[in-house]
RNA sequence: CGGGGUGUAGCGUAGCCUGGUAGCGCGCCUGGUUUGGGACCAGGAUGUCGGGAGUUCAAAUCUCUCCACCCCGACCA
């Protein structure tokens, strides 16, 4: 490919409107251009990327012996109401009606038109089990789009549907799957992790996420590097700690500690660490009824732990953090100096598992101004066994659920997720079949997402420089990039490059020729900009040595080191194909 | 949706507080000189200052309103 005969538009600043460096760069090598909120053109560039993410997900779904097939993206509302996700679906749930005042949506995910399509054409165990995938455009109407082609409202997802007479054999393909998606990201050349992770409202055996480790992920993975014990945060259980409650040595007291509304703070002024503290986190039920009992609930975690709100809502239900008219109303004092000790009968009072091992700890006073030192269970407030669960985020050197070392922390990007359905939507569908015994049954269901677009993206964050983009080599939109100096001046350069250019397009490289007769730096920056793992430079400076020569430099090299002409075609091949 | 912020040429921005009729860098076009790391010289084009309404002799600037976008929260590939 020749840039005069392809499209490259690249930018020198990035526009302000994006905030992350995959953002940024895909703006500024030209890959996308935003059109709405959250929906975005794909530029040649960009294009190229995603088709040979593609076509490697393609690849390896085919290879696991997945069949491809392609449903609409506008399903009838009543496939929706089957399920009862025309409900449940909520706003994000992008619908329209035709001119016949028909509802439809634009599909988020393809469970119902999936699971129609297996009740009409599967009657016999004899045809399962069966794994249907597609790769295509979904739709899914944010509350908040963000990061560009990360967070978009219409991206493309790779989702596959799997059917099965019995959960052994679901349980059997889930592992197939969970084998093509690790071989999946290895070959799109992506340092990940796959992580245990919560199952949600599905419920069903299994979960797992495919995270793309980056700083800047949004997801935090908690892993043990003496096993293979990996979780989302979310779900990572936080051990009780073993060792049997200490016993007071302290008596109970009230002290002044005035202007100090958090543990930090609290434990900086009374000079104790920050190990010591109780804070107690203030929710409100969203379920319960005003003035119920219960409606207000004080959680209690140690002062270094964060609140995991997915294990909270497990345990006390929906709820969202009250408000402080709300605080005042159950306990008589501000935020800021709110605690267990004496709060009345109506305050349920959660405990996290550690917060229950503590003796002699500090927490707010319920009274501005004041905190209470020396409090402990037993002595100072009802000690309530029955309320003690796991409440908050696996912190760094953990102990690991698997007991197996300690865990260490790092952040993803979630770019596959996995799970067992089961017959959540055979169920409310009727999907069934004829079993050996001629008994009719609801299939199992297993369904495994891969987000496409996100890939992309997902990518970049992994790999870049101050100078731009470096593509792992199996998704690079160009393999090799020539870069002639004086192309249009120099007939020996012209035509070292063309013949290059032949014969490695050729040998089946995906090559990019600047023909542009730009200015070197020009060419470089663009090249580097845009990510080409591969470059040669062609220049009469090395064609006019004695033995002429050309330069090879990889993206990641320090340096470019020359190479014989005569030796060029297959020592570059020998580099491109080496990765 | 709640909270915060920003909208000035294709991109990045100054001007706004203190009203006087829009500037800079990059990019783009023409000509010339250049050609191994985003060249230089000369000339040129491009703005309903997000939209609308209001105040005023006069609005990018002040007021109101709508819109778009970005950031923080709840979701997910």
């Amino acid at each position: 490919m020749r840039v005069s005969q392809f499209f490259i538009s690249t930018l020198k600043e990035a526009p302000s409107e994006a905030e992350i460096i995959s953002h940024q760069l895909m703006l500024r090598a030209g890959l996308i251009r935003r059109l709405a909120g959250g929906i975005y053109t794909f530029m040649p560039l960009g294009l190229r990327i995603l088709r040979k993410v593609e076509a490697i997900v393609r690849d390896e779904m085919n290879r696991a012996g997945a069949v491809e097939l392609s449903m609409p993206v506008v399903q009838p509302a009543e496939l929706w109401q089957e399920s009862g996700r025309w409900q449940a679906y909520g706003p994000e749930l992008l619908r329209f009606q035709d001119r016949h005042e028909r509802d439809f949506v634009i599909q988020p995910t393809s469970e119902e038109t999936i699971t129609d399509i297996a009740r009409n054409e599967l009657r016999s165990y004899r045809q399962l089990p069966v794994n249907f995938y597609q790769i295509q455009t979904k739709f899914r109407d944010e509350r908040r789009p963000r990061f560009g082609i990360m967070r978009g409202r219409e991206f493309v997802m790779k989702d596959a549907y799997s059917f099965h007479a019995t959960l052994e054999d679901l349980t059997r393909e889930y592992g197939n799957m969970f084998d093509a998606y690790s071989r999946i990201f290895t070959r799109l050349g992506l340092k990940y992790r796959a992580v245990a992770a919560d199952t949600g409202s599905i419920g069903g055996t299994g979960s797992h996420e495919f995270h793309v480790l980056a700083d800047s992920g949004e997801d935090a993975i908690a892993f043990c590097r003496g096993s293979d014990y990996a979780a989302n945060v979310e779900l990572a259980e936080a051990v009780a700690p073993p060792a049997p409650r200490a016993l007071p040595t302290v008596e109970k007291n009230k002290v002044e500690t005035p202007g100090t509304t958090n543990c930090p703070d609290v434990a900086a002024f009374l000079n104790i660490p920050l190990t010591h503290m109780v804070k107690a986190v203030a929710l409100t039920r969203e379920t319960a009824a005003e003035d119920t009992d219960g409606k207000f609930v004080l959680v209690l975690l140690r002062g270094d732990h964060d609140l995991n709100e997915v294990k909270t809502q497990k345990r006390i239900g929906p709820f969202r953090f009250a408000t402080d008219t709300e605080i005042q109303g159950a306990l008589r004092c501000r935020a800021g100096y709110i605690g267990p000790v004496g709060v009345n009968a109506a305050v349920a009072v959660y405990v996290d598992r550690t917060v229950a091992q503590m003796s002699d700890f500090v927490c707010g006073a319920n009274e501005a101004g004041y905190h209470l030192t020396g409090v402990n269970w037993g002595r100072d407030l009802k000690d309530a066994p029955e309320n003690v669960f796991d409440f908050r985020n696996v912190a760094a050197s953990d102990v690991s659920p698997d007991g197996k070392g300690t865990l260490e922390l790092c952040r993803g990007i979630e770019v596959g997720h996995i799970f067992q359905l089961r017959t959540k939507y055979s169920e409310k569908m009727k999907c069934t079949f004829l079993d050996d015994g001629g008994k009719q049954r609801f299939m199992e269901m297993g369904c495994y997402g891969i987000g496409v677009t996100r890939i992309v993206a997902a990518a970049i964050e992994q790999n870049h420089d101050q100078r731009g983009i470096i593509w792992p080599q199996p998704i690079a939109p160009f393999e090799l990039a020539i870069v002639p100096i004086g192309y249009r001046k120099s007939a020996l350069v012209r035509e070292t490059a063309e013949k290059l250019h032949g014969e490695l397009s050729a040998a089946g490289i995906d090559v990019l020729l600047d023909d542009r007769d730009e200015r070197p730096g020009v060419m470089f920056a663009d090249m580097e900009l845009i990510g080409v793992p591969h470059r040669v430079v062609i220049g009469e400076r090395g064609l006019k040595q004695d033995v002429r020569q050309v330069e090879y430099q990889g993206r990641r090299d320090a340096n470019a080191q020359s190479i014989v002409l005569a030796d060029a075609v297959g020592e570059i091949k020998s580099r491109v194909c080496a990765g």
